[in-house]
DNA sequence: CATTACCTGCAA
DNA sequence: TTGCAGGTAATG
């Protein structure tokens, strides 16, 4: 799915439309696999009557902080999204979770592919899902000396490694590859062979194209869509992503595509030499 | 490190 | 019909 800037996107739509509603109880369920933290009766009960107090983002995961101490974990995976409609709205076959607002609107969670998940947590499931991810890239713990840190002495190619969401949170396939073509390094470098300058390349170039991105709402490369159900306007300004075969925009070269990791990987073999 | 699994839809 | 898709966890 969605990576950093979709995720983030969806909570700021989520915030500016849910603030302050309670939640009245969950309207469908029918994939029940997709809740963690409680089965399916515990989870009706346990948010009903619960008002949501703030709407954040952790890695690529959705924070909803719940009053009375429980927190809702919304992770979309490939494709889901997380939309606010109004009550007359008639959910189809793919949207598997509808909560109630008390202000008659309902929240929907649809995914074609049932790859996502909800978690219900507590403080402490909070904390571990915190523990486990590493740092944001767009925060000013980031730094290129940060970055450096990550990177020496591992062998491990760059690409899988930047993918790796326990070091660096929020990274995902297209913004690897677009930051990896705007810093000109190829994505199968040993991440230890990286240079400083290089580092300090890559660390500009991970900000660029998040915020970027976060500026025209997200990337939808297919099914992402925000908190309002729109599509988001990044894939425009997509440099390599899926433009295998076209020229690069900076020397006419043919992008290539490969295989990194088992995902696709597209890289201008002129400005991104291996060798 | 690589492979498999989780699911469905769509384009080649 | 086959291969591919933005993610992650589990398993050799």
């Amino acid at each position: 799915m969605p990576e950093l800037p979709e995720v983030e996107t969806v909570a700021r739509d989520l915030a500016a439309q849910a603030l302050g509603r309670t939640l009245t109880g969950v309207i469908k369920l029918d994939w029940p696999r997709m809740i963690e933290g409680a089965d399916e009766a515990g989870f009706r009960a346990a948010i009903e009557g619960r008002r949501i107090e703030a709407v954040g983002r952790r890695a690529k995961w959705v924070v909803i902080t719940l009053s009375g101490g429980l927190w809702l974990g919304v992770h979309l995976r490939m494709s889901g999204s997380l939309v606010v409609y109004d009550a007359d709205a008639v959910p189809d076959v793919h949207t598997h979770l509808v909560m109630g607002l008390d202000d008659g609107r309902r929240l929907w969670f649809r995914d074609v592919r049932k790859f996502g998940r909800v978690r219900l947590m507590d403080a402490k499931a909070l904390q571990a899902l915190d523990d486990k991810h590493g740092v944001e890239p767009l925060s000013e713990g980031f730094t290129p000396e940060r970055l450096g840190g990550i990177l020496k002495d591992r062998s491990t190619r760059i690409k899988p490694l930047l993918l790796d969401q326990a070091l660096i949170a929020g990274l995902g396939n297209i913004y690897v590859d677009e930051a990896l073509w705007l810093s000109r390094i190829h994505p199968l470098r040993p991440a230890g062979t990286v240079s400083v300058d290089e580092t300090t390349r890559l660390h500009g170039a991970i900000q660029e194209v998040l915020n970027r991105s976060l500026t025209l709402g997200g990337s939808s490369f297919r099914d992402y869509r925000n908190g309002y159900g729109q599509l988001g306007g990044n894939q425009v300004t997509f440099a390599v992503y899926q433009r295998g075969g076209e020229p690069c925009q900076a020397c006419g070269t043919p992008i290539q595509r490969l295989v990194v990791g088992q995902r696709g990987t597209h890289v201008c073999p002129t400005c991104q030499p291996l060798g």
